[in-house]
DNA sequence: GTGTGACTCAAAGTCCGTT
DNA sequence: AAACGGACTTTGAGTCACA
């Protein structure tokens, strides 16, 4: 098991169970919607900065979700 | 605080706490030691291809080490 | 709402040396 | 043993049109 096939799935995975589309998380993390896709099909090597922007968006996402 | 900061810091507080020199981890990881240098000062953004590496090696040497 | 290919270009990452 | 420099190659970041 490789670590961005790991980071890909668990952003998939914590980004559909806080029923967030990719194009939301896309915009609040002020990253375009296809790179996010490629990401989460861990078809891409994305780089701390980009992992830091992506995980602020979902937490604020979980934070101030209702259910 | 950013990640990468907190990346760096980490990278190198771990990596002397082992005794660890960063021409050993740069070898064993396969990245140039300018690099590791230039990563353990927060002076870049690396890939989590990378940080994969220089965490296995650091997971390595630390398993095992004698003291 | 997401996946894909093709693209540009700034930055990641390498390699040489010197301090 | 680590920092620093420059020149270099490769890849990630970012955009777009289309399915």
């Amino acid at each position: 098991m490789n670590a961005n096939a790991l980071v890909a799935w668990n952003f998939r995975r914590l980004r559909s169970v806080a029923d967030y589309p990719q194009e939301a998380l896309a915009v609040d993390a002020e990253i375009d919607r296809t790179y996010v896709s490629r990401l989460e099909r861990g078809l891409e090597n994305p780089s701390v900065a980009v992992l830091e922007r992506l995980a602020r968006a979902q937490t604020y996402r979980i934070f101030f979700s209702f259910r």
